[in-house]
RNA sequence: GGGCCGGUAGUUCAGGGGUAGAACGCCCGCCUUGCACGCGGGAGGUCGGGGGUUCAAGUCCCCCCCGGUCCA
């Protein structure tokens, strides 16, 4: 079943679905537009049209409506309106939205409370009801950015959500709410807000929903997420969720009235920019400009052109506003970049990052063009000291992004360099859409710069359209899950508490080669840690996972094992404590890489077993020797301080506000309740592995290897405890075993000794080609005849060629080397370079009377002759042996 | 994550089955009061790694690594 058929079931169940207790109270009317057909409520019995464009058009620019407040102003009025209202206040979350595998970026609020498991959305809310200023970052719509007054790649979703619970609630009290908001505290008349019906579909999930607008201007769109599953097939989820997403863009405009969302959200900024950038804004021409750019769709296929052909404002005033568009690009990028870098999101070309780089060479492009003296790193900092009421983290760190930009704007201009020279190498050719199409994807030159060149005639969009025509969507495979945890309870954690290592249990199910037990002291593969091993019952336990809250032990023989029976655990608590080690440090190791390099860094993915671990980390170069030792040094000090390693259970909200959103740094973590490992003031982490209880226990930490594994991620591989022992031992062993080879009494010697080899091996290598030479000289000037024929197996092909090369070039004469074993010889000829036709003549010859194969090029001949070396002798002798001057 | 382009001397690159090259840089010598230029000579390469095809692979095929780029 599509949208649209689930549109009109669910407006056929109205009366129950969208008539909430306001709309009977207030008396609002449902109409059905006259144009698409859409319902919407009203308290104007004369309304026909629903509110969306383009059935009905803005009503609120140079007319606002509501109190006038700037960004910051506004989000304080709306959620001390909802905190009075019984909602607690929840930070935002990162953009980056690390605890999701199918996306990158924090797309809207809902995204903070939802949880995959499973191929299920599971909802996690830190509280009920709640309200959050999530920015979210969406790049589909990036073309439109700057020209449709309207679209950014960030803005802040005001979240309202409520589980529809004894603690929350649900329809009505949502409506009511947001009514409200909108009238009592923003005073906005009652009959200018409008609902308007429609559905929803998620992942996994969906529901009906009731969008409102204001003078036409949709603010927000609140969600009722009442069914899982899909549309032909579904059931109902308790409690039901409320979703209610509005953008703080749209209340800012609407309070403002401006031609653009842009000039009312980015207020002073814009005021402040413009003291320094001359752009100039006549109030009548912008909002005629923006009212026909408005409605169109850039990412859709309107072009600037066909917007030109529409409006009807003189050739200078449109070049005028598309400065003030350059300018809205960059307001908007620049906060965009601003969010996701401190967030820990990197510039690549991978994955998220790409999406940044794409933004910040927009900006780069602008700025060289228009040449107004303001760097991106200056409107970030701009945005971050106007936001720091409300997002106070953007500024702890902004300085150092700095160096960011500065890294990724030197790789731009390389490329740009390169391209430069590239295009220097085409000079008056014309270039097909193929070769266009090419230089665009595999080297970054645009179909523009090609066309400013002259060096294409067609329309820079068909390159674009022949690109796009070509890609591919990648397909993702479910995996079957190893055990059935359907109907089991959550399996009680025993391994938190260190002491103990040895439990009894009752298995309540045995499936597919996994035991699972009531209890359990052994801690499944998660976050990066590998299980703990041991024994069930003297039965070896080879690994450990967990489903849903469900842990499985997969043992090497399962058929001992009986539902209900009681069973006796062991874990090898060596190998425990040395994933202890490893999963402890590699929390140090990641502080002391965010200390070293810089407040960028995040764990991107972790790994730890007995004998190793890795931590891969966000940065935007390759990590240097220096640095790499740094930070050893660093992780190796917190070490030495012997540090308290807590592990505090904390609400989710009251860790959050307590420490920031720095504890995410692993993937998901779920619940309400979070398990917190706070190493002294260098490390804080929501973390569910096992750690030791002081830093100390980790003894030693040796970074073995250093690694980029991708643009943007460096991977750090380390070993700690007894593993740092023992490898150091090895390199120390190894290192050993070279002294006394190069019987050397210590390291400098060694060092010493081996540039010595090598020169040596390099003196000698030139010294034999020498007497290679000598030696050719020698055989061929007692050779009579005119052909030096060369028979000695032990020499190799490099020889011979230098032989053959001495005898040809330096005495005029020709050269055969034969090296045969029983099924034939390989032959390599030589001739003097005025003779190079004779090679033709003998390879032609040996191919036919010896079935020989081989090739012939300038004045050298060699293959493989199938004859022993007496026939390959005669076949040749007439041909070679003959004076050169005849 | 996928497509495309690339990886050869310190650097920029040519070579697309048959003796590994050019330019710049470096070293030595000559010229010059000195510098720059000029002239002559020289050093410097496991052709990103591994496998395969072939008498023969830098070159063709497969896999991997690295860089760039475009797209989701």
């Amino acid at each position: 079943m599509d949208k649209e058929s689930l549109r009109k079931e669910f407006s056929e169940k109205h009366p129950e679905l969208y008539q909430v207790e306001l709309f009977k109270e207030k008396g609002f009317i449902r109409k059905k537009c006259r144009r698409c057909g859409r319902y919407f409520w009203t308290l104007d019995k004369n309304r026909e049209y629903c509110p969306n464009q383009p059935c009905s058009r803005y009503e609120f620019i140079k007319n606002p409506s509501g109190k006038k407040l700037d960004y910051v102003q506004m989000w304080n009025e709306i959620k001390n309106f909802f905190v009075e209202n019984g909602h607690q206040y929840v930070r935002r979350y990162p953009v980056v939205a690390r605890w999701r595998d199918d996306l990158y970026f924090t797309v809207a609020s809902i995204i903070d409370f939802q949880r995959v498991e499973e191929g299920k959305i599971i909802f996690d809310f830190p509280a009920n009801p709640l309200i959050v200023p999530q920015m979210s970052l969406r790049f589909n719509d990036i073309t439109n950015v700057g020209l449709t007054g309207r679209h950014y790649t960030s803005f802040c979703m005001i979240g309202q959500h409520a589980l529809a619970n004894e603690k929350g609630y649900w329809k009505d009290r949502t409506i009511q709410l947001d009514f409200d908001l909108l009238t009592k505290r923003l005073g906005i008349p009652e009959e200018e807000v409008v609902f308007v019906e429609d559905v929803w579909l998620g992942y996994g999930a969906f529901g009906y929903s009731l969008e409102y607008f204001v003078k036409n201007l949709e603010l927000g769109n609140a969600v009722f997420t009442e069914f899982e599953g899909s549309p032909s097939s579904y059931t109902r989820f308790s409690p039901p969720v409320v979703d209610m997403g509005a953008g703080l863009e749209r209340f800012v405009w609407l309070s403002y009235g401006t031609p653009t969302s842009y000039e009312a959200v980015f207020g002073s900024i814009l005021e402040n920019l413009r003291k320094t950038v001359p752009v100039i804004i006549e109030e009548d021409f912008t909002s005629s400009f923006y009212e026909t750019a408005g409605e169109m769709d850039f990412s859709e296929g309107d072009t600037l052109e066909s917007l030109y052909s529409k409006i009807k404002i003189p050739e200078d005033k449109v070049q005028e506003i598309m400065k003030l568009k350059d300018l809205f690009i960059l307001l908007d990028h620049s906060r965009t970049l601003l969010f996701a870098m401190s967030d820990g999101q990197l510039p690549s070309n991978v994955g998220g990052g790409y999406n940044l780089r794409v933004v910040l060479r927009r900006m780069l492009d602008i700025l060289k063009k228009r040449k107004w003296g303001v760097t991106v790193f200056d409107l970030m900092k701009l945005h971050a000291d106007y936001l720091k009421p409300m997002y106070p983290e953007l500024t702890e760190n902004i300085d150092r992004l700095k160096e960011v930009v500065d890294v990724e704007q030197q790789r731009y201009e390389k490329t740009l360099q390169t391209a430069e020279k590239m295009l220097g190498s085409y000079k008056n050719k014309k270039l097909d859409i193929g070769e266009a199409a090419k230089l665009y994807e595999s080297n970054g030159i645009s179909p523009e710069v090609l066309k400013e060149k002259g060096l294409i005639d067609f329309d820079p969009s068909e390159v674009y359209n022949y690109v796009a025509g070509k890609h591919i969507n990648p397909r993702t495979e479910s995996v079957k899950p190893a055990f059935n945890p359907q109907g089991l309870p959550k399996t009680e954690q025993l391994y938190y508490d260190r002491s103990v290592t040895e439990f009894v249990a009752k298995v309540l199910k045995v499936d597919n080669g996994y035991v699972i037990l009531d209890r359990t002291a052994f801690y499944p593969r998660s976050g990066g840690q590998e299980p703990d091993h041991g024994e069930l019952n003297g039965v070896k336990v080879v690994d450990v996972i967990k489903i849903s809250e469900v842990i499985g032990h997969k043992v090497e023989n399962v058929s001992g094992f009986k539902d209900g029976e009681t069973v006796m655990g062991k874990i090898d608590v060596k190998r425990r404590e040395a994933l202890m080690r490893h999963h402890t440090a590699t929390h140090v190791v990641n502080a002391a890489a965010r200390a070293v390099l810089g407040p960028w860094v995040w764990q991107h993915s972790a790994f730890k077993e007995e004998g190793y671990a890795r931590i891969d980390i966000t940065h935007h170069s390759p990590i240097t020797e220096e640095q790499l030792k740094s930070i050893e040094l660093y992780a190796n000090s917190i070490v030495q301080k012997n540090v308290r390693v807590e592990k505090l259970l904390m609400p989710r909200t009251a860790a959050e506000s307590q420490f920031g959103f720095r504890i995410y740094q692993g993937g998901a973590v779920p619940g309400n309740t979070l398990r917190i490992l706070k190493i002294g003031d260098y490390d804080v982490e929501a973390c569910g592995g096992t750690h030791c209880d002081w830093t100390g226990e980790i003894g030693l930490i040796k970074i073995t290897n250093v690694d980029r594994i991708q643009d943007g991620v460096d991977r750090i591989e380390f070993v700690a405890g007894e593993a740092a022992v023992r490898y150091v031992q090895t390199m120390y062993s190894a290192f050993q075993n070279l002294r006394k080879t190069l019987n050397a009494p210590d390291l400098n010697s060694v060092q010493i000794s081996v540039s010595e080899k090598i020169k040596e091996t390099e003196d000698l290598k030139n010294k034999y080609e020498e007497l290679l030479r000598k030696y050719a000289l020698a055989i061929g000037s007692n050779e009579k005849k005119n052909l030096v024929l060369l028979e000695d197996r032990t020499i190799k092909k490099d020889d011979a060629i230098i032989i053959g090369d001495t005898v040809a070039n330096n005495l005029g004469k020709n050269f055969l080397w034969l090296n045969c074993e029983q099924n034939g010889c390989f032959f390599f000829i030589m001739v003097p370079k005025d003779r190079s036709k004779d090679v033709q003549e003998a390879i032609k010859l040996l191919t036919e009377k010896c079935k020989g194969s081989g090739g012939a090029k300038n004045n050298v001949a060699q293959g493989f002759a199938r004859c022993d070396e007496e026939s390959i002798k005669n076949v040749l002798s007439s041909l070679l042996e003959k004076d050169s001057n005849v």
